[in-house]
DNA sequence: ACTATATGCAACTATTTAGTTGCCTTTCAA
DNA sequence: TTGAAAGGCAACTAAATAGTTGCATATAGT
């Protein structure tokens, strides 16, 4: 639930490209989120574990299988409660920067 | 440059308040980024070091001063490069993650 | 039953990070 | 020119993080 976690999880390349492959491909299992990322499978498991924490992927026991699924929900909430207001005054904001960093120096 | 300067500058808390009050009132001084955090100028110091280099914030030099501007764009371009990805297919995501997590446990 | 596969648990290490304290430099103002 | 205010630099500590290895458990297939 807190957004801190999610931030967290989010702060790690790692993550992110787990994030990514289960983008591309829903429902993948711990061993072929494993697969070509050149690190142990414990060290994988933690990650996903963190993503989990977040709320960021869900999973489900099939057999001696685990499936993880991607959560989009908590990303969401971050693009809308937090960037989204920088966002909105990005060109004024930029335009104020400019104003301040070069105005200031010369002319 | 590196997004994951970014992401890793976005993880902190405190980092997240100094933006948040930039947000707020654009080229505050040292000084007042430190005013009731409870926590000391040079831990504010290196929190802001983090932020200019993930290029979220820009300084200037006036007298004995250092004023501390807000640039938004590199969140623009999280939000629009990683984050819009995810929020494209939301809904699909989130529908196939409720048939996925529910659909298969009973029938 | 036996074996291979898929995953879980726990201890340990190395690195990074967040915070501290102490002291130095620069600038403004009387 | 002297003192106070604003900030910079560097060494240190404590805690969190990312990774490892070794062993245990559970399931599938024969």
């Amino acid at each position: 639930m807190s957004m801190d976690a999610v931030f967290k999880a989010l702060a790690d390349p790692v993550r992110r490209q787990l994030l990514d492959s289960l983008h591309a491909r829903n429902g993948q299992t711990l061993g072929e989120l494993c697969e070509g990322r050149g690190m142990s499978r414990q060290a994988v498991t933690k990650h996903l574990a963190v993503l989990e924490t977040a709320n960021l992927v869900a999973t489900e026991r099939r057999g001696r299988e685990k499936l993880h699924y991607l959560n989009p929900v908590p990303i969401h909430e971050i693009a809308d409660r937090w960037i989204g207001k920088y966002e909105r005054g990005r060109l004024d904001a930029l335009a104020a920067l400019k104003r301040d960093l070069e105005g200031q120096s010369d002319g």
